[in-house]
RNA sequence: GGCCCCGUAGCUCAGUUGGAUAGAGCAGCAGCCUUCUAAGCUGAAGGUCGGAGGUUCGAAUCCUCCCGGGGUCGCCA
């Protein structure tokens, strides 16, 4: 939860500078009043040798108040040079204003980062608005296979990000507890509840799930029931079985989660929404299903019509009937949806027309589903339906992670779910471990396909990411924990070393490769308030990796010059100045880390 | 065939929401361990950003059309 509103991070502070010198433009009346703002950016230049930042406020500009960006840039930047921050200026290529920050601000920085500790980088971007992100979600039919540990993991991360951004997430998961597979589920338990009473139940046959996890369930029901199920109608027995499977399947599950350390506030019930409610007005329908699309049905969206049958090769078995559709199309969809199956149940899509209904009952304006890329095609429709449901009011941003490939040494590992000889989630997790799981799957982005080399991400570790800016971390508990030798009084518990190590001088930082190191830690800030505006927790690894790779590049300069180490024997001022940034570069990979869900550790024997 | 995603160094991928001379890792080449952990680092080499048009001060990024790969296509979830 956000604590104080933090104080803007330094980019956000020059490019308000930047916004109050146009305005003195506007007013000086060398721009035209009411330009649009929103367009400035400051941001870190490509090249180093430029300076700090740089603005393209001249160039965005010149259009609307019709100058040359080089005219705008001069006179922005003549306004610039006298800012407070600001230690120089220059015009550069087409209308770049960039800028060098006196090197106080990067060490006032620090001192911001050690007195936040873990909380550098939290903003109030979501100004405390709720979100629901809703992963995960998979069908209580078996335990988690890897494709679904993308989804997992990143839907995680994210929340972890938005809630590190000032937003009040609920983590959902969706049992999809009403449909046809769970009835299927409850007929391959009842075929192991036969057989845990002795009975030969023979091969398990085509269309039944095959695999021995519901051996448990099957003798779960045998020492519960006995053999009374057995004299029942399917009609009566069903929905018991199906009650204990689902549950031992969701028990399952969260095991699972657990194992990759991800976690969820909500577990919504889908048979919840379409089981009958009592009483109440007797021309409702009975279910929230029924009252949903009766709802859309008053509001002109709902008609029963028939669809044109699908473009290209035709299926065998179309039959064009009438239905009750879903006007999608109002809303962007290409065709309308249909809500009623053949045999006049719901289909899938109206429960969960209905599921995010309720979301927006609870208050929620900004959803976040996180599918496979198997369900992209449902994205248009499932947008349409939210904009019908809320009036417009809500938003839906879907994110679709893509397929993840498993291999072991470049060879792809065979997965049959017929055979129920799928490789599990946790199979995944205990052989490589939590966090280079976690790690692999939110270094790329979540669009692109993920090849996941089982050998690759174990025995080679020294290829994998993870291991990098753990490394990094350790080695800066290294040095903090080193430093006694040349710093007797240094106190040992982050706080108190913090705040000791705030004090240093730190204008001693003046080495290129300490300089640079201090500005990477300045932009941890603006890379968090990207990801979480964009959705994105992979540019949070990456700029990990980024800090790492530089801690460890200036780390190994002290092979060849001592006088660049951290700790320096006879000279403690300095010593304590590097230390401080040492702690912040630490600070920030925890941070980081932390949003991601992955272990920092202390040491990497 | 319609819709969605992807195409960037030999391989795996970034690219700061339209910015300056397109960057990392791996593989290969040339080097660095008497050290606060070499699980590390330095250097050289490697590119028609799939192709062609268009939008503008400026395009890997936005638009259109092709090419190639993946996904999906009334009643499964």
């Amino acid at each position: 939860m956000p604590t104080e509103s933090a104080s803007p991070h330094i980019f956000a502070r020059v490019l308000a500078s930047v916004r109050t010198a146009v305005s003195a433009m506007e007013t000086a009346g060398e721009l035209p009043a009411g330009l649009d703002l929103s367009r400035i950016l400051v941001e870190p230049p490509r090249d180093p040798t430029h300076g700090d930042m740089a603005t393209n406020a001249a160039m965005v500009l010149a259009k609307d108040a019709a100058k040359k960006p080089r005219e705008i840039a001069d006179n922005l930047a003549a306004r610039l040079a006298s800012d407070p921050l600001i230690e120089a200026v220059a015009v550069a290529g087409p209308g770049f204003i960039n800028l060098t920050l006196k090197p106080g601000v990067w060490l006032d920085e620090l001192k911001t980062v050690l007195a936040a500790g873990l909380e550098y980088g939290r903003s109030g971007l979501g100004a405390g608005e709720p979100i629901n992100v809703e992963y995960v979600s998979a069908n209580p039919t078996g335990p988690m296979h890897v494709g679904h540990c993308r989804g997992a993991v990143f839907g995680d991360a994210l929340a972890n990000l938005l809630d590190f951004s000032g937003y009040r997430v609920t983590r959902e998961y969706y049992i999809n507890d009403a449909g046809a597979q769970v009835d299927v589920l409850a007929s391959s338990a009842f075929l192991r509840y036969r057989e845990a009473l002795g009975q030969d139940i023979g091969e398990i046959p085509d269309g039944l799930y095959p695999g021995d996890y519901l051996k448990p369930v099957g003798e779960a029901l045998a020492s519960e029931h006995g053999d009374k199920l057995l004299k029942l109608p399917e009609a009566e027995w069903l929905p018991v079985v199906r009650s204990v499977a689902v549950t031992m399947m969701m028990a399952a599950i969260a095991e699972d989660l657990a194992a990759l350390n991800v976690r969820h506030d909500v577990f919504f019930s889908e048979r919840s929404l379409t089981a009958a409610k009592s009483a109440g007005d007797a021309n409702l329908p009975a279910d929230e299903v029924g009252r949903t699309i009766e709802g859309l049905r008053e509001a002109g969206l709902v008609y029963e019509g028939r669809l044109p049958p699908p473009k290209g090769a035709p299926p065998e078995d179309w039959e064009d009937r009438e239905q009750t559709l879903f006007r999608s199309t109002d809303f962007g969809d290409d065709v309308d949806r249909p809500l009623k199956k053949s045999d006049g149940s719901y289909t899938y899509f109206a429960s969960d027309i209905a599921y995010h209904k309720s979301k927006i009952d609870r208050g929620f304006c900004d959803m976040i589903d996180v599918w496979g890329a198997d369900h992209g095609g449902y994205i248009k429709r499932m947008q349409a339906a939210v904009a019908a449901v809320s009036g417009g009011k809500a938003t839906l941003d879907v994110k679709v992670v893509q397929l993840v490939r498993l291999l072991r040494a470049g060879v792809p590992v065979k997965m049959s779910k017929r055979a129920g000889d799928f490789v599990t989630l946790r199979e995944v997790v205990d052989e490589v471990g939590r966090d280079a799981v976690r790690f692999m799957m939110l270094y790329r982005k979540n669009d692109a396909v993920l090849d996941f080399d089982l050998a690759k991400v174990i025995e080679q570790s020294r290829e994998n990411p993870v291991f990098y800016v753990q490394y990094g971390h350790a080695r800066g508990q290294s040095v903090l924990r080193n430093a006694k030798e040349a710093l007797s009084d240094l106190p040992d518990t982050p706080e108190s070393r913090a705040k000791y190590l705030a004090k240093a001088a730190l204008e001693r930082l003046e080495h290129p490769g300490e300089r640079a190191l201090l500005k990477r830690l300045g932009q941890y800030p603006r890379v968090v308030e990207a990801a979480a505006a964009s959705h994105e927790p992979h540019r949070i690894a990456f700029y990990l990796y980024d800090l790492a790779s530089e801690l460890h590049g200036h780390w190994t300069q002290g092979n060849q010059a001592p006088h660049l180490r951290f700790i320096i024997l006879d000279d403690p001022t300095i010593t304590a100045a590097r230390l401080a940034l040492v702690q912040g570069i630490v600070n920030v990979l925890a941070s980081g880390l932390a949003l991601l869900g992955v272990e920092a550790p202390q040491e990497m024997r």
